[in-house]
DNA sequence: TCGAACCATCACATTGATGTAAAGGTCCAC
DNA sequence: GTGGACCTTTACATCAATGTGATGGTTCGA
């Protein structure tokens, strides 16, 4: 599939898209006129490129964690080097700091609207 | 205490406590000299926001939420304006898109570490 | 009273993720 | 064969969060 399609079905701008591959996150054939030819599978890679870049990561990072999230898993490790794996640990510590940081937010403001939209009536009617 | 001190036990550029002031994230008093005098809780605060930062938000939105997030919460809810309400509503379904994304990688990521690890040898020596 | 270590403001630089425009090639339908 | 809708690359603009430096005031101890 070409850009535009891609860009369509995951709401992606081209300018995105482009960007994603010059930093290294997907891939694409290049049809003999030039144009970039998508694989079917991208469609999920820049789904789940675009969740982790607004969860905070940043490409190079995402870059570096991407193939180990494949999901019909290659089980032949591409390059486990060391340095990778602890890239890797460090990141999956980070996120769960992220992880806890948004929880423990995320319900003191659901405890702050349930107070709030308490003691405006219970129901959602105003 | 003044602004070196909040650096330090904070861990935070002094430049960017000036600059979150500059946010509107955090207050503090003047010294006759015109020196930043902060009060004890700053420090708590200034952790909070780097949190939330960290995490993906926005000064603008941490500003909004923030005043909702404090701990002996003053029940005398300043100025929950429907257009905040919505804001926070907003802000949690977000933060809660951006916890179940990181969570779902971290997860993958742990389990791709595990089968890496595992691998390699079961103990952590290597 | 001098220097070191603070503090102030102001301002410009940078980085990452984006927007947007320019200048031009390709393809298809009419 | 022309127009419009696609595509290409290049490059400059923006925004938020930072870094960094210039310039100068304040405090304090030697």
């Amino acid at each position: 599939m070409r850009i535009g399609e891609l860009a369509e079905r995951t709401g992606t701008p081209r300018r995105l898209l482009r960007y994603y591959e010059e930093q290294g996150l997907i891939l694409c054939a290049r049809s003999a006129n030039g144009y970039r030819d998508y694989d079917e599978s991208t469609v999920d890679r820049v789904g789940q490129i675009r969740g982790l870049l607004d969860a905070g990561l940043p490409t190079r990072i995402i870059k570096q964690i991407l193939p180990c999230l494949d999901k019909p898993r290659q089980i032949h490790f591409p390059d486990a080097t060391p340095e990778m794996i602890a890239t890797l640990e460090r990141e999956l510590a980070s996120m769960s700091g992220r992880i806890d940081c948004l929880t423990r937010n995320r319900d003191a403001i659901a405890e702050y609207l349930d107070e709030v939209l308490e003691r405006a009536g219970g129901s959602p009617a105003e």
